[in-house]
DNA sequence: CGATGTCTTGAAGCGCCTCAATTTCTGTGG
DNA sequence: CCACAGAAATTGAGGCGCTTCAAGACATCG
């Protein structure tokens, strides 16, 4: 797990409509880019944290994806997140002064390295970045509400169709194929964050294509019948405007 | 649901220490009486907020108790929180501008309104509110993965030991009695919250007495082995640490 | 007092898990 | 390049935990 300085601006970045510069004017965006000057390369099963690290900083992805998982007190594990380009990890350590997660990577990736007291102090003098902040923190809890109702009420095969929906728009976003993807992340990540089992989730792959929802080969997966599935998954494509649109 | 001033100062509440005011100066706390001043009166049974109402307050719980809910498209519901006086609601509306979830009251109940861009500007000049705010989004992330492990990997039983282990605890920082309370919330509520049917918690009720782990009559609970409680929750007791420590 | 909502208890059924066997994929070294 | 080992994924058969459906007990309130 290297940390060098690789010549990256913000204002250069792909995923800069996603990220925290979003909004941002010019001249801010050059602040911001002096706090988000280290970057960091995690490679495929490497932690970008582990529980119990201290927290120092926020991780804003480059590339690559990650899960997020907690692990009990008798060992039982939780995948709680799937993180792509754009998103940020360690919001969740600020309380405790340690991550009370782990962030491993599912493929190599890079993120940026946001200390977080720097932040703290631009954010005090950039209000749109403050606002930022906020959003994405209170976006973050919506979307949990959104998976423990998924948890709490769904069937298996409704869980699957909304993770695969959530998938496909959020690679829309990111200006990939909403229609066809590569899963980062094996079928027992998948049944982990999902409450089920890896056979379940397997089940259900080939059950899809069987009835003509989807073509999967491995981690390789093309929707077919968009509309089908998203009545399945129940959500009726919501995940489509239920990203983050921190506006003012 | 009336809104009337009601003159208390969050220097004389009952919940301060559990409030944005923990960590603040004398003077600070003067400052931010000044954006909580306005207080409301919510009946048991009806709505604090709903979903789609515009978002323009936060509120602090001053007496009573809230269940948070989520609508799915499908009609479907979801039971997300359970408050305490000295928590907050509302923190998930911030990104959309408008209200994701309902707040219905469980019983009469007391909050204290919280304009947010009043609470936005004191906090842009308060760097330990700023934190506090910070630590309290964060915290809440915290929490909900916790009840994403319950919901994804855990037997009934495990769930309803682990709510009241939790609840136990949160009313133990208030206070009151920690073997002993009542609850505010009907069956199907929990059972809701837990993922399961009220059947299921009833039966789960009995056979946590009969065990001699509890005495219940209806809502009113009575822990009697709480070490044997706490190792069907899973947890040891951890909820006790859990809660927000806002500390700097 | 009947009406309504909450809670409890029982019996039957089903969805997902568990266990197990096989196939496919991935990487590694000869 | 192929052979091999280990992991990942698939598929099947059987079982269990929780749900569903139904009936009755209990409390509260007009």
């Amino acid at each position: 797990m290297s940390e060098r300085p690789i010549s990256v601006r913000c204002s250069d970045c792909a995923v800069k409509r996603l990220c925290l510069p979003a909004g941002l004017s010019e001249s801010d965006i050059v602040r911001l880019e002096r706090v988000t000057r280290a970057k960091k390369i995690v490679k495929a099963g490497d932690c970008l944290y582990r529980a119990g690290n201290p927290f120092t900083a926020l991780y804003a992805i480059r590339s690559g994806s990650f899960k997020s998982t907690i692990i009990a007190a008798d060992g039982d594990t939780q995948v709680t997140h799937f993180s792509l380009p754009g998103e940020l990890l360690g919001l969740d350590a600020y309380s405790g002064h340690t991550h009370p997660s782990y962030a491993e990577a599912l493929e190599d990736s890079c993120v940026c390295v946001l200390p977080f007291n720097q932040l703290e102090i631009l954010a005090q003098d950039v209000p749109t970045l403050q606002r930022h902040i906020y959003a994405i923190f209170s976006e973050e809890l919506r979307g949990e509400n959104e998976i423990l109702l998924l948890l709490g009420k769904r069937s298996a095969e409704t869980r699957l169709a909304a993770l695969l929906i959530n998938i496909s728009s959020r690679y829309a976003r990111r200006g990939y194929s909403s229609s066809r993807f590569l899963l980062s992340m094996p079928r027992t990540d998948i049944a982990n964050y999902l409450g089920l089992t890896a056979e379940t989730v397997s089940r259900l792959f080939s059950r899809f294509q069987k009835e003509g929802l989807i073509q999967v080969e491995g981690r390789d997966v093309k929707i077919l019948d968009m509309v089908g599935l998203s009545e399945l998954a129940g959500t009726h494509c919501s995940y489509d405007d239920s990203e983050l649109s921190a506006r003012q």
